[in-house]
Formats: C-alpha cells, structure tokens, sequence
DNA sequence: GTTGAATTTTGGACTAACCATTACTGAAAA
DNA sequence: TTTTCAGTAATGGTTAGTCCAAAATTCAAC
C-alpha cells in the first residue's frame, strides 16, 4: 500500500490543503495527459480499473475523479464502452450557473445582460467573419424559424440553433462555449413557461435582421441589431413568465 | 459461489426506477433543495450517510453525486465538519475552459479577445454601477501594484485582485465568475513564464488609468483603458512566452 | 469558567464483490 | 466468402462493509 502519498501538487490551480488529497491525483493525471497532448477530444482513457493500477489509487477513487472531470464536461463516460475525452459541444453536466442563479438570486435581468455582453460581441465578430457556409447556416435556421411560427417547440429549437450558428461563425470556440452555457438557462426554462406564443413572427423579423447584417458585413448593424433583438426579448421573456405565475404554475 | 444470479428474482419492490442512473437523483435531490430554498448558501446538508438512506440509495452513490456538484462549486464539503452549499466566490474546482483550451487547442490570442470581450463590458459597467467601498478595494489593489513592482509574484496576486475588483464593482456576479474563468487561463500560465518583468510599473500605470475612469463614472474611457490594457497585456504575455520558449522552458 | 483529553460525527478512501450495457469473438448459416 | 447471431469478455454503475483522519462535541479535571 501507499503510506504515503507524496503531495507534490506542482499543477494549477490553488492548492487545497494536501491531506485530503487523493482523487485529486486522478484529475490531475487526466488533465495533463489532456493538456500534453496525448490524450486529444474524442479518444478513449483506459479503463478504471487499470487507471487505478496506474495512478495507484483505488477504483472509487479514480471514480471520484473522473465523476468531476464528467461534471464540467471534460470527460463521458458510457456504460460498457469506455470513458473518452468530451469531443463536441463541451458543456458542463449540471450547469452549475443554473443553480448559481438559484443560490444567489440572480434577478432575470442579470442574467439577460450577460447574455448580451457576450452576444452582441459575437454578432460583430460574426459580421467581421463569416464565410459562407457559415452564413447558410445561419440563413437556414432563419428560414426554418418563419416555417415553425405555429410551432412554439419546433421554433424554440431553431431560435437555439440560430444563436449557435452566429457563434461558430463568429470563430472563437471559446466565446461560443460561454454564450451557451448561458443561453441554456434561458432556453430551459422557457421550455416550461411557453406554450402557446403570439411573438414568433416578429421574434423571426428580428432574426431575419441580424443575419442580413453579419451578412453584410456590416459589425455595427450587427451588434445593434442583436442588442435590440436580447433586449425585446428580455421583455418578452419577463411577460411570459409573469402569464405563467398568474395561471398558477410558479416558478418551479 | 453462486453458479446462479438469479436475476428473475425481481423483488422489484424498490428496483431500480431507470435503468440508466441513480446517482443522478442525489444530483436532483439536492439541486431541488437548493432551488425550492430549503438550502440557503452556507448551509450544511444532511450528511452523507444520511442522506444516502433518505434517498434510498448507497453511499458511493451519494458520494458520486456530491462529487459532481463540488466539481462545478455547488457545493463543498469539508471533512470531518459535513458538506456546506456554498457560500463565497462560487468557481468551478476544475476550471473546464481550461481543458477546453488545451483540447482544442485555442490560439492565445482567441483566449485574449473572449476576455477583452468580457472584461470591457465589466470595466464599463463598473464606471456605471460602482460605490464607493468597491472603489476603494479596486484602488488599494493598484496601490499596491505600485508597491510591489519589483516582486513579480507578488504583483501578479494584485493584478487577479483587481480585476475580480472590477468585476465585484460591475454587479454582476455571473459575468464575475465567467471572467474569473477566462482570467484563469492567463495567469495560471503567466505564474509559470514570468520570473523578472521589467513590464511592471507600465502595467500599474495602465491598471491607474482603469481606476480613474472608473472612479469618474466615465463608461466609455474605462471601456477604451481596459481595452488597451488588455491589448498591451496580449502583446506582452507573447513576447514573455517566446522568450521562456528560447530559454528552453517549452510550452508544458 | 476554562482547559484539555476522550468521544462522536463526518467526509475520504479502500476492498470486494455484482449488475447492465456495450463491444468483441467465433462458429454456424447463407 | 460473407453474414448472422449467440456467447463471452470488457467496462462503467452500484452496492455493502470497513477503516482512517480531521473536525466538532462532550465532559471531566482543574
């Protein structure tokens, strides 16, 4: 056995007290196999058993690790395959920032002007930079976002994709990551609060106008355009769930 | 041993409800707590071996679940005393961008123009929103930048200090915490390529000139400092890693 | 009343199993 | 030879029990 377990915690981040450390080792030991480049997005880690043997540490301890890695979406694992290095869309399990918002009573508006910062900055870089293949993508979920008006679900979906798609052509993955993690809140709970919605062809208008302007070229209109767009639909947003606490279904 | 599993037994009195997890639901049992507010920030959660049976499952299982809400700073447990909601500066443990970064291999400067993006928009908002005691922290921050011009390491813990100063005074503690995230990425990796700067007492200068603007309420100035600090910053930190990269230290 | 040593509580870790799903292997069928 | 499919191995998910170490609590001694 181990009696002693060197804490020779060289990495990142703070270091925490060292005796509690154990799993942590586990982290670390994917992080930096992540980090130099030998374990790349999409591959396969070897198995919890033999990272244990290799780590020296138990299986519940590798377990441990790897359940952290899992929650900020660094690593998946799925049952009888393996556990492989989050390849796609690299979000986080539990979105911490939703029960963030929970703890610290993040008023609605918070969080809407968040998600402005970091959109309106996307549609300019959009504009700067989109190709255009990047722009028909862009274009087709507009499209599909007038063919869905009656359909508040389908459009939903489109409106997400939307935003999406101006953040990959804004081309800063990062950026990208960002935005959607805080688009998620909204989306979700407008997945609960809306039905049936009046809005739709005019949030599509709205829609229709960014994208003309990133097409353009044109980084001002663009941003001015996104903004105007976040800002109506912040109001849009604090009427619906307003409707829906008056028909009963609170918050929850 | 049991030549035999006998899986027909199916007592399936308390069987497992879904087939694919059930360490979700301690996820789900503690994150409903929270956001109903029957957990408030600070508070201390049942504890493990309680829980495990009010839950109705192991406590691996619930270990698995707190795991995954420690990782992305839900929650936070302390050994011996009990796991706590948490309280203060709600940031991941992990740091997942961090990953992110290393798997897909973002450009440094993409990582500086996602926290220009931010941290413009935070230096402006804090020349809105900021009171007086948050000028004094952002203040004292710079005071002591100038004194420690010749202890790099010491200056660097300043430098972070000020900008989460900034972010405090800007009111928005999501924009806070993704800042904090972005920010990380630097100066985890400035901690390891500078050791002498003779780029200090600009920087301080540079962080003054932040403060002022936003002491005088001026959004647009300490928007256009922040933005030319953090350009500076961009170039420096490159000549930095060139030279560290001639001095043989490599990138890891 | 304060101190300080036992005792209890609690999270951290380990072991040793079993289960469920997925992937792989190899022989039979086409 | 190729396809199919049952059997087997690999692998993550779960459970139970045990021990350890740090923190909190208790309570006797002063």
């Amino acid at each position: 056995m181990d009696p002693i377990q060197n804490p020779s915690d060289s990495s990142s981040s703070r270091n925490r007290q060292n005796p509690p450390v154990a799993a942590k080792l586990v982290v670390a030991y994917v992080q930096r196999l992540i980090v130099s480049g030998k374990f790349k997005a999409g591959d396969k880690l070897p198995p919890e058993r033999g990272l244990a043997q290799l780590i020296g540490v138990s299986r519940a301890s590798v377990r441990a690790g790897l359940q952290s890695l899992a929650a900020v979406g660094v690593v998946e694992a799925r049952r009888g395959a393996g556990t492989f290095v989050s390849d796609g869309p690299p979000l986080l399990d539990v979105n911490p920032l939703s029960l963030f918002s929970a703890l610290h009573g993040i008023p609605r508006d918070e969080l809407f002007e968040t998600r402005r910062v970091i959109e309106i900055d996307l549609a300019g870089l959009a504009a700067e930079r989109a190709r255009g293949d990047e722009l028909a993508v862009i274009s087709e979920e507009v499209m599909e976002m007038f063919a869905s008006v009656d359909d508040v679900h389908r459009f939903l979906i489109h409106d997400i994709r939307f935003h999406r798609a101006v953040a990959a052509a804004a081309r800063n993955p990062l950026l990208a990551a960002i935005m959607e993690m805080v688009a998620d809140l909204f989306y979700d709970q407008r997945k609960r609060t809306v039905d049936r919605w009046r809005e739709a062809p005019e949030a599509a208008e709205q829609h229709r106008r960014i994208y003309q302007a990133i097409r353009a070229g044109d980084v001002e209109r663009a941003r001015r355009e996104m903004d105007t767009h976040l800002g109506w639909a912040q109001k849009a947003q604090e009427i619906e769930v307003k409707a829906a606490y008056h028909r009963g279904e609170g918050e929850e």
